[in-house]
DNA sequence: AATGAATGAGTATTCATTCAT
DNA sequence: CATGAATGAATACTCATTCAT
């Protein structure tokens, strides 16, 4: 889209990146591995990115464009039931990759939420979207308690996605998914 | 039980570590910054633990003690459901430090368990720990589903241990482990 | 051959570390000592040999180089018995830097094969090669005993040297050489 | 013999540190090792031996007074003939030892003989020895050049030394061993 | 003479970052 | 824009040596 010779490196790298943050995290990832994973040569990496630190933004701004495109697609189920059901339902699709890294929005919270450099505060844009979307559904339902119910259904999912984890059994998740699903179409709405 | 002249070394740098590791992770904290937290020159690091990595896992270990000190003192409560109350409001009584840095258990277990060589098993134990104690005390209030519900107690703590965390608010985990309490005492038994 | 904007860096690391393996031993030369001889930034070399082990590698397979080149140069003479006789003419050329320390080849092979890691053989390498062009030679001369006769002159030249080095003594290893030739020549031939 | 409560503690620590040091070289070989290999604490090293050039040295002292019993043993020979023959046949013996880690004299001389220190001169002791018993016997067999076939002589036993190492087959040390015993025998004597 | 504990100078190695071309 | 080469600050780890007891 900015690139004038959309060579797609930098989007190669970000997805690289992505990956790679996820899988081994943001301090035991190099650049010469992102590099390499893009398949891009290493000095090049800096005319995209001044350091380290701004690939990691992008690679959070790019997680905060995924889940703006995944809130939209919701958008297009007939209630907030089953748009909030729809959301839970990611992580059970996820649950492979959950069970063996964590859940991607999490880890990389967790582990730049101990910094104090303003990237901590970055990396939990994504899980604010959600919150904020999830808060909407609820309140289309008539709950006036929707931040409540909002944080009490994610805090659902992500400790499903921590123990599944540390267990690395993915139908942890299952189980905690299907939970919350009862949960959101139990919910006595006026 | 611990050395005759026993000048306190080993437990401050493990002390040390185990507060940096929580703070910092793992990948992040030097062995130069858990000499200097234990006021120890950095060279004699290297006589109590051979790498790093064994730095890391006598930290476990002592993690491990405290979880198995912790259960043991909410034994003394006189009913199951006492006991299950006790154990989430341990992470109301670690809000702040929660809310801030993540839970130190999760923490710990979400960044070695995407390692592969043995450490991240270990770091499990904790949570492995808890998760069977706490079955425990379902099964003793006559559940059949005792495993099940254990993680759904637990995931409740770390979901809200994650949001907490990335939020920035103490009183996230607070609201979690409220609800936590009563689901566990308006659980149905036989 | 080499590279197009080859600064002969690395041939300057692996020239300047041959010449400190040979006089100090691998063990007891540094990487910051190599460096140095080459005049270049200690961190630098690791761009070009990721450990000291391959360092070591990268100056085994120089001397294998110059060996092969030596051997080439022998074949101008006109029989084996000149060819065999420009070979072992090598250490007399040599004989200073054998006194004071030790035959090049034999020393590194001396120091190597002690370990277990696959450099005790890459090491045997010149070695193995001039022992091998030197079984030719005999077999040439039509001797069927030619193998034996290869190791026993090479056996001649590096007890030479190993003395001449014990004590000191260019001369030893000039004497040993006069004795071997003499006995090349006096070989009884078909 | 100077012990007063003969503990015995020195000659174990003499002892390890002489195979260690074949075994490993001088370099490689850490005085914890030693320590360990003669079951002694640590730190007690030091009160044997000031450092570990010291240690070093007590090894090649163990070493002359060895050479010196073996060379006092082969003067019950009858003959000068036999008597060298005695001493060349000692590495026929050491042959397993010989091709994996060297002669212990020619690989602790090589070592030390880039040195600069003293030790360098000290590790060659043995050798000098040696030489100067080959060098009596080849005199009482009323050769004049009694010297140089002394070097020929141990030339000939290091020379078959190395390559047995390098090429770490046992037999090519008894080969050359068997050239030597033959030469001795053939020798013209007036 | 004994010893567990301690210490600091050194060593290989990594990696984000820079730069000449 | 591109890139191979370069660089230095940092990091884990080793080990001879010292010391309090």
């Amino acid at each position: 889209m900015t690139d004038q010779r959309a060579s797609g490196k930098r989007e190669r790298l970000v997805a690289g990146a992505s990956e790679l943050l996820h899988r081994q995290g943001v301090a035991t990832t190099t650049l010469a591995q992102v590099a390499h994973a893009a398949a891009v040569p290493p000095g090049n990496v800096y005319y995209y990115f001044k350091t380290k630190d701004d690939l990691v933004r992008a690679v959070i701004d790019a997680r905060v464009a995924e889940v703006r495109a995944m809130l939209a697609d919701f958008e297009r189920q007939p209630t907030p039931a089953a748009r909030l059901t729809a959301l839970v339902g990611q992580w059970v699709e996820m649950r492979e990759l959950v069970a063996r890294y964590g859940c991607p929005f999490g880890t990389l919270t967790s582990e730049l939420d101990r910094r104090d450099d303003g990237l901590d505060r970055e990396a939990a844009k994504p899980v604010d979207l959600i919150l904020d979307w999830a808060e909407g559904q609820f309140r289309e339902l008539g709950r006036t308690d929707a931040r409540a119910l909002s944080v009490a259904l994610f805090a659902g999912v992500q400790g499903g996605a921590v123990l599944s984890n540390a267990l690395r059994d993915p139908e942890i998740m299952t189980t905690e998914v299907r939970h919350l699903e009862r949960w959101i179409t139990s919910l006595p709405t006026p």
